[in-house]
DNA sequence: AACCATCTACGACGTTACGTAGTAGATGCT
DNA sequence: AGCATCTACTACGTAACGTCGTAGATGGTT
């Protein structure tokens, strides 16, 4: 692990879009199923969407398995979990951990201070049970 | 305020480089300043320098200020500014945000654990000031 | 005042990512 | 065999960024 500097460059509005389908739908979609959801939100060409599919399957974004000659994508990670890299990453970047994270939970909503707080609380069950039973 | 979708482009390399002189330096730098502090880094010509330095500055990443004919540069913020920025970008790209800040928690080390936690304790106690005050 | 070192302003070129799409050929169904 | 569909590959425009050069402004020196 902790290859380093790997920052993943955010997504372009139009692979974003893209990714968002992926990770609303319940199955993988085939570049057609893409193009047709994207059909009231912009008007592309069936290859322009099957281009994007394909560079993010380069990025590792997206998965792709056969289905008879079509090929079916679908987001390599959930919306959340890119989320959290992207997270790290950023805190990785700074200089003083601390003072970022410090920063970072000042910005943060009340509501989302709470969210973290239970999510750190998970953490330390965690421990402890590992500690128990380690 | 919520301006909403206005993902700060992660810097180039050059770039990055570029600011992390500027936030280790305890004044403002020149562009000669600069360029000769990355001498032992990396071999650029003067100009290359000051082009970053100016782009940056269109950026609004850096600030500038006359010093005789030259101008000196200095970070707009701190580089924990910016990563929680960051950090704060990317969760809002996060469709669910307990999710994302459980998965983030997930993936941070025990010293950062603990870190967040001072920094929301450090919140709580804020909150408790300003409910006493108003 | 003339001169020289230095700085900035601005333009330029190559590369890469991305939005966007066309063409050719593979593939599978009828 | 034929047609509809899908993929593979190529391509082109734009914008960001790495990288620099030239021209002209500026300020200190003699």
């Amino acid at each position: 692990m902790a290859s380093e500097e790997k920052a993943p460059r955010p997504l372009g509005d139009l692979e974003r879009l893209v990714m968002e389908r992926l990770w609303a739908a319940p199955a993988a979609l085939t570049v057609r199923e893409v193009h047709e959801q994207l059909a009231d939100t912009r008007e592309l060409a069936y290859t322009t969407v099957m281009t994007v599919l394909d560079r993010l399957a380069k990025k590792k974004l997206t998965e792709r398995e056969r289905d008879g000659k079509a090929w079916r994508y679908r987001a390599a990670s959930p919306r959340e979990e890119l989320a959290a890299d992207l997270m790290r990453d950023a805190l990785d970047r700074a200089g003083d951990r601390r003072e970022a994270l410090v920063r970072f939970v000042g910005q943060v909503s009340d509501e989302e201070a709470a969210l973290l707080r239970e999510a750190l609380g998970r953490l330390e069950d965690h421990a402890e049970s590992e500690e128990r039973a380690g």
